[in-house]
RNA sequence: GCGUUCGUAGCUCAGCUGGAUAGAGCAUUAGACUCCGACUCUAAAGGCCGCAGGUUCGACUCCUGUCGAGCGCACCA
């Protein structure tokens, strides 16, 4: 739980506030509250390690020129016992503070005794938070938009849990409702088309399955289908798997009968080909949460009662709405449709009550896909009318990924029975890189996701920049152990050899981990742990071309090993949020 | 039309919720292994931060307008 950066920063406060209160203990500032200043981390580091914007901020009350100021401040200030060496001015009026050698010591020392845990913060406080991510619909396999999810999903909860929160991961599965409906309705038509005369004589022509179901597919004269069904192969290998196992009695049933009794049969098998392919990613879930367990229990009718009973529903057209546009929404919203049958946003509020008010999280996440940014305000205005705080409903947005082959576009198409799944994907691409690439950007921002580049697991490829750095260290430690040398546990003092400016960069860098995972945190952006980790990785290159280790003199040697233990433990805990191996050698 | 996200180097993106001379990677050019892994490093070049106003000591960052792009605007989910 060592965070060195904000404790400097604290102590750096501490430092100008008591400075302050001399001077007004002695006439030279007025006794009247000083405005706030900021303490921040300069860019450029001859400008210092901390900037405060003290004096500049102080100019205009006491009509004072900045630098005046902040030459009164620098007197007063004590940095004797501090982390601090020097302060000076600088520019129009910064103060600009300095770290002593001890402090970046002191880092590394911290990071070796904190082991797999340095980074974490408590900033947290154990606050309960369920991310809810994926959610794919179980019609059908995931696509590479779930991919992303995924990725983004699981490494937002990993970096909620660095920081200190308590975090489930849920699966919400749509297992009721009109997409199964829809989904029934689909692998009844083709396991009547299956069925058919046709589909009997194009068994004798296509013995194996696969062929067999791209084989009715692209001919849609023969078995043409609806425009309101799913189309892709899968319905069809369903439905002729569970012809092969059962043979064609079924057929004989009436329609409902057969959609239900084919919906059962395929529904649980891509349930459990959704976990396995999210598995095979890496991902593993606390909870899978149905839809289906809101319907039956009640849950989804006693959304609809208790909104009546607050008096924010009316009837209109035989409807019954929800007053959305009284709290913040563009418009009201159906609940209950003309036909009695609830609209999904019931079983919505339903699903958020049971996480909030239920099960008692403190924040739910959801992670969606841009398309459904339209439906946050109408869900918030649904718990604000529930008496719910709404601002403990949290979306990440993350936008749609444009897969590019080849220079051009792939159009995504659930429905075309050509998207390429996270399953393929998967096929092509190392794990490690798919994760590493989905979190390379900020969720909110679209992006190309270039087939080829991943698939040539190129140097481009960041990932493997990072896992290089670390295989890079390890041999530096096991070359060192074959001549007999390990690591031995060196005192502060003894680590203040470490002063060449690729040494001092590095462990600046490594200090601020605790610092990067709460803006992470905060911001519910894992990508800035992606490239926090790039740079640690570049920064450890450059020191390793600078430095040598192997060789130089005991005491340079043993310092220099122990940097390089603390920066090994870095890339592993960043790479282990991420879940991206960080291999020994490569 | 309304809402929403975005526009930064040739390309892909950072820029810490207002700070000092706007930063990386790729691509281009020129260099560095008798030495711990060259999957690496050093350097050059590359910019009206979409455009126009405003707010202030100070704007890529905040406000307004405008142009361009993605995504929404169902008794579908």
């Amino acid at each position: 739980m060592t965070n060195l950066i904000k404790s400097a920063s604290q102590e750096m406060r501490g430092i100008i506030m008591s400075a302050m209160g001399v001077l007004v203990a002695n006439g030279s500032f007025p006794a009247e509250a000083l405005p706030a200043f900021n303490i921040e981390i300069p860019a450029d580091k001859t400008h210092g390690d901390f900037a405060t914007n003290a004096a500049m901020v102080l100019a205009k009350p006491l009509k004072m020129p900045p630098r005046k100021i902040a030459e009164l401040i620098c007197s007063e200030a004590v940095l004797d016992g501090s982390c601090f060496s020097k302060c000076e001015i600088a520019g129009p009026g910064f103060i600009n503070f300095f770290l002593s050698q001890s402090w970046f010591s002191n880092v590394v020392s911290s990071v070796l005794s904190d082991g797999n845990n340095y980074g974490r913060t408590s900033t947290g406080n154990g606050k309960k938070i369920l991310v809810e991510f994926v959610s794919a619909n179980p019609t059908g396999p995931m696509h590479i938009g779930n991919a992303r999810g995924g990725a983004i999903g699981d490494c937002l909860a990993s970096v909620l849990d660095w920081a200190g929160y308590e975090v489930a991961r849920e699966f919400y599965v749509n297992d009721a409702g009109n997409q199964v409906e829809k989904f029934g309705k689909s692998l009844f038509l083709r396991f009547m088309q299956i069925c058919s005369a046709e589909g009997q004589s194009l068994i004798t022509k296509c013995p194996d399955n696969e062929s067999f179901c791209q084989a009715i597919y692209d001919d849609a004269e023969t078995f043409p289908m609806p425009e309101d069904v799913y189309l892709g192969v899968d319905i069809i290998a369903h439905a002729k798997n569970y012809y092969d196992a059962n043979g064609s009695e079924l057929s004989a049933k009436d329609e409902s009968e057969i959609k239900t009794t084919l919906s059962n049969y395929a529904l649980p098998l891509n349930i459990e080909g959704l976990e396995r392919d999210l598995k095979k990613y890496n991902i593993t879930y606390d909870t899978w949460f149905r839809e289906s367990v809101l319907h039956n229990n009640g849950d989804v009718m006693k959304i609809v009662e208790l909104l009546k009973e607050r008096g924010y529903t009316y009837e209109q057209d035989g409807a019954i709405w929800f007053q959305a546009s009284k709290f913040g929404d563009d418009k009201d919203r159906v609940l209950v449709r003309a036909n009695g049958i609830p609209t999904y946003f019931v079983p919505d509020i339903a699903y958020h009550y049971n996480k909030l008010v239920t099960r008692g999280y403190d924040i739910a996440i959801d992670v969606l896909g841009a398309d459904h940014h339209g439906y946050i305000p109408r869900m918030r205005a649904a718990l604000t009318a529930l008496g719910i705080d709404p601002s403990r409903l949290d979306i990440v947005i993350m936008q749609m990924v444009r897969l590019v082959r080849n220079g051009e576009t792939v159009k995504l198409s659930k429905r075309s029975g050509k998207a390429i799944t996270l399953s393929t994907l998967l096929d092509e691409v190392p794990i490690s890189a798919a994760r590493f690439f989905f979190n390379l950007r900020e969720s909110n921002s679209q992006f190309d996701f270039d087939l080829d580049l991943a698939i040539e697991q190129s140097s481009q490829n960041p990932v493997y920049y990072v896992q290089y750095a670390h295989a890079r260290i390890c041999s530096i430690i096991s070359n060192l152990a074959a001549e007999g040398i390990s690591a031995k546990k060196l005192s502060d003092e003894q680590m203040n050899v470490l002063t060449q400016p690729e040494e001092i960069a590095l462990i600046r860098y490594i200090a601020s981990l605790p610092n990067e995972i709460d803006t992470a945190a905060r911001d519910y952006d894992p990508s800035k742990i992606t490239r926090y980790s790039v740079e640690i990785a570049t920064l450890f290159h450059k020191f390793y071309t600078a430095c040598r280790v192997k060789g130089e003199s005991e005491e340079i040697l043993q310092a220099r090993l122990s940097l390089c233990n603390a920066a090994k433990i870095v890339i592993k805990n960043t790479l282990d949020i991420l879940k991206v191996d960080a291999p020994e050698q490569m």
